[in-house]
DNA sequence: ATATTAATGAAAACATTTATCAATAAGGCG
DNA sequence: CGCCTTATTGATAAATGTTTTCATTAATAT
């Protein structure tokens, strides 16, 4: 049994998810704490993000469209994604947790859970309309 | 507006994706087609994947998860995840073209679609259930 | 056949994440 | 408090997946 220790850096990444709150990627996270801390490695990091996932202390968002994302919250709930400029942001809608039940053959797959990503063009995006 | 040409390399990949069925990735794909043709490049690959995906000849499946996939089904459908193993099947379930729908207020974002990702753990890795 | 230029192949560049490994420091214990 | 143990760190390299670059090739129109 492994015990975890709590370093300083540990919980700057805690914090950093915290406060950038809008689903920020590692890159985005470590931008944040060597702006503090400029000793502080990419390499923990992403070490931290990834225990603090494991701990259920912030949740892990493996989304599509390049990087993995991060998040404060962690009751699940789903998410929009730009198709032109990759943004992310929440979606308000009630999460269903009965949805697997609507699968009628499943692979033999035990479904303990489901994430829903929305297509869509975001305000900014859909401005400038041709292109 | 620029015109498409067709290419050997084009119609290979597009067969090696309604052969290879099963949501292969873009180096699947690959190893597939160099089988045959040894002295076709990667880089071709990749192209040819985005531009069938753009004229909907095959779909892309921007889904969590290492590498991006591609499907010969264009219609959309849903998926699961093994969250050990990372392997993808194709879920028997209806597609809901009204959820987007239900959501209260999406940011702005006009939804154009939207995909369902199951979690859950494959035949094989629930085998042997203690970890 | 010839000209135009989209598409190719090879390799380098790029982006994201993980592994390596010696050095550091957190937490337990006397 | 100071000493051990070893989890964690920082720096860098490596692995992975994808895109770019650019000179060469070859698809289509004429």
């Amino acid at each position: 049994m492994t015990k975890k220790r709590n370093t300083i850096q540990k919980a700057l990444v805690y914090e950093a998810v915290n406060r950038l709150k809008s689903h920020p990627t590692a890159e985005e996270v470590y931008r944040y704490v060597v702006k503090d801390h400029p000793n502080v490695s990419k390499a923990t990091v992403y070490r931290n993000l990834r225990q603090l996932a494991e701990s259920v202390e912030i949740s892990e968002l493996q989304l599509p469209g390049g990087a993995e994302r991060f998040d404060h919250i962690t009751e699940p709930h789903y998410h929009v994604r730009c198709c032109k400029c990759g943004r992310f942001a929440d979606v308000d809608m009630k999460y269903l947790p009965g949805l697997p039940e609507h699968i009628t053959d499943s692979n033999g797959f035990a479904i303990t859970g489901h994430d829903i990503v929305f297509r869509g063009t975001c305000p900014e995006c859909s401005g400038g309309q041709t292109e």
